[in-house]
DNA sequence: TACTCACAG
DNA sequence: GGCTGTGAGTA
């Protein structure tokens, strides 16, 4: 049933709407953020890699180890823990995915058609990682903001979209007049427009919820209903195009539409009005569960504040002021944070552009597998075509900033302890020479290392384990034109924010302090209104004008040409998926996997497990 | 630069 | 629970 409206005084002002169509939405009073996750992931990617259906049961397995269970499996009983035997024994008819591996002495990776051994394969998380970038671009279509979290999970700033929708569908916000930033809003509407209701499961507010419903009271909770059915058509957007099912919360913050994400699995989404708040980490869940609160950090907060099991966060809310955490803690920030996260209101930036700080390519070996440097040496070219492999992705991802580690280390533990070494290398553009380097130093370190254990009584060998890291990244090449459009762009979104005023019929003097934040390059910041231009200009423009667009033609100014261009790029991005996508159920065929792979990849479909397990 | 720690999935 | 990955702190 719909909800139902009940107006009352709006406890927001103009500002926190505005400050929702800006790039620092998801510090609005008025914010909205989405955390989205692929249901059981690998375990989605093997389903389609092997041509299978949902329907099937499968888990995606490193040796023998279950990392993945598909949904379907779950019903059988099998988690994670199991071993693939007793997962087998529970499930006649399950499937196996190995995931795909480097052998020994190879530096491309590929599925292959046998249980592989550890003892000369390593894992690569590769096709985990292209299906995630496939994902993720949907995503930006989508939404002006878009954190990745992991490979498998990404956090979306909704204020934007919800902003255009909110003026779109209330007239009373469109057509106010000399509103200044510190008037409140007007009410609600007492009926909401036609078509208009929540996607997913609403956590219920005791307070003013009824037994009729949900009930909206203020702007807050309208925000909230229009982000559920903008998640849900992007959710629904990937499942047509790539087929995978996903799971999602929102809420006012990341941590809260973190948790939420994790209640309605799989293939379901939990929205968390502001009122809902307390009801929802009440009933739901503990302090130990936010984001970042690990057993060490959980350890020292339940020794200080003296937190009982149940109603964890329920006591430290009640019981402490901010200043009576820092206090006790004797830790200002985790204070801070400790003290907004039980109250829902830890305001976290949407990272767009996280710059990759480090790359490491690790392997564990047993027994005796590395027992000599030469045996260690045959390993390089895996951890080095890993690294490059993921380098080389990196570039075509981002093709306008091309980065390069300054550091290569070697990480070695034997069991007699942990040794590193590191040296830097040229920023080479050329992945080719740069592999070449890379290897050279990985292998001189390697032999430095052995050298310095000659004459010592303690053994290098059996080697435990080994990782090859790439650090301190830098650019080395960003395009000119990039350049000029962060130059240009503060100046361009206070212009957007004034022209913004001027359709709300502003009066200029009580202009709020909008915090500009420095750029992120190729963002699509002002993608929102460079769409509507391109709507309504295109016949304006002349094939004369310097400022056309070349593939439109539509009349560009030149600070927005770049933005602009993101959009036809965006665009074309997404015929591209949709051409890529399948009608029926087949896996999808991935144009970037390498050849070798994907010839080895094509498995028979009629296959119920992999032939190793016949 | 070398090493350790914390956290996450 | 083993494995893989990332970032921060410290001397």
């Amino acid at each position: 049933m719909a909800p139902r409206c009940v107006p009352q005084c709006s406890k927001f002002k103009w500002r926190d709407l505005v400050e929702l169509s800006g790039d620092r939405s998801e510090f609005s009073q008025l914010s909205v953020v989405a955390h989205i996750d692929v249901n059981a992931f690998f375990a989605q990617v093997e389903q389609l890699r092997l041509g299978l259906s949902k329907e099937d049961p499968l888990v995606c397995v490193q040796w023998s180890s279950i990392i993945a269970v598909s949904y379907s499996a779950r019903k059988y009983g099998i988690n994670r823990m199991d071993t693939l035997e007793s997962a087998l024994s529970k499930c006649e008819g399950l499937k196996v995915g190995h995931t795909a591996v480097f052998k020994k002495g190879q530096s491309d990776w590929s599925y292959i058609d046998y249980l592989p051994s550890p003892k000369d394969h390593k894992v690569s998380l590769d096709p985990y990682r292209r299906e995630s970038r496939k994902i993720m671009r949907i995503f930006k279509l989508r939404c002006s903001k878009v954190e990745k979290a992991s490979v498998d999970e990404s956090f979306l700033d909704l204020g934007n979209v919800v902003f255009q929708k909110l003026l779109e569908l209330f007239p009373v916000l469109k057509n106010s007049l000399d509103k200044s930033f510190d008037d409140y809003l007007p009410e609600i509407p007492e009926e909401l427009p036609e078509g208009l209701d929540f996607k997913g499961e609403v956590i219920r507010c005791p307070e003013t919820d009824d037994q009729d419903g949900l009930v909206l009271q203020d702007w807050d909770d309208i925000v909230m209903l229009l982000a559920s059915m903008e998640a849900h058509d992007i959710r629904k957007q990937i499942e047509k195009a790539l087929d995978y099912t996903t799971s999602c919360g929102i809420g006012r913050v990341k941590t809260i539409a973190k948790l939420a994400s994790g209640l309605h699995k799989p293939d379901n989404q939990t929205i968390i009005r502001n009122c809902a708040i307390d009801n929802f980490l009440n009933t739901h869940f503990k302090f130990t569960d936010f984001w970042g609160i690990g057993p060490k950090t959980s350890g020292i907060i339940k020794q200080r504040l003296l937190v009982p099991e149940e109603d964890s966060i329920g006591y430290i809310k009640e019981n402490f002021t901010q200043e009576e955490l820092e206090l006790k803690l004797k830790d200002p920030q985790l204070a801070t944070r400790l003290y907004q996260l039980v109250r829902g209101l830890y305001q976290e930036a949407i990272n767009t552009r996280i710059d990759i700080k480090s790359m490491g390519s690790n392997k564990n070996f047993r027994g005796k597998s590395v027992n000599s440097v030469k045996d260690l040496i045959d390993w390089l070219p895996v951890f080095v075509g890993d690294l490059i492999q993921r380098l080389t992705e990196l570039d075509e991802e981002q093709p306008n900033c091309i980065r390069r580690p300054k550091t290569v280390a070697v990480h070695l533990w034997s069991w007699n302890g942990a040794y590193s070494k590191q040296c830097t290398v040229p920023k080479f553009m050329d992945l080719f020479k740069l592999k070449e380097v890379i290897s050279h130093e990985a292998e001189h370190l390697i032999k430095t290392f052995a050298s310095t254990f000659d004459n010592s009584p303690v053994s290098l060998f059996p080697l435990r384990s080994f990782s090859l890291n790439l650090t301190s990244f830098e650019v080395i090449s960003s395009k000119e034109s990039i350049d000029k459009f962060v130059s240009s762009s503060k100046r361009n979104r206070e212009e957007h924010i004034d022209s913004l005023f001027k359709s709300l019929g502003e009066n200029t003097k009580s202009k709020p302090k909008v915090e500009i934040e420095e750029p992120k390059n190729g963002n699509i910041t002002t993608f929102l209104k460079t769409r509507s231009q391109v709507e309504t200009v295109t016949i304006a423009a002349s094939s004369e004008d310097p400022q056309a667009c070349p593939q439109c033609g539509s009349h560009i100014p030149e600070e927005e040409m770049v933005t602009h261009k993101d959009w036809h790029y965006a665009m074309e991005l997404q015929k591209q998926l949709e051409t890529e996508t399948q009608p029926n159920n087949q896996p999808l065929t991935d144009v970037n996997y390498p050849p070798t792979s994907r010839k080895k990849a094509k498995l028979d479909k009629n296959q119920t497990r992999l032939p190793f397990f016949k």
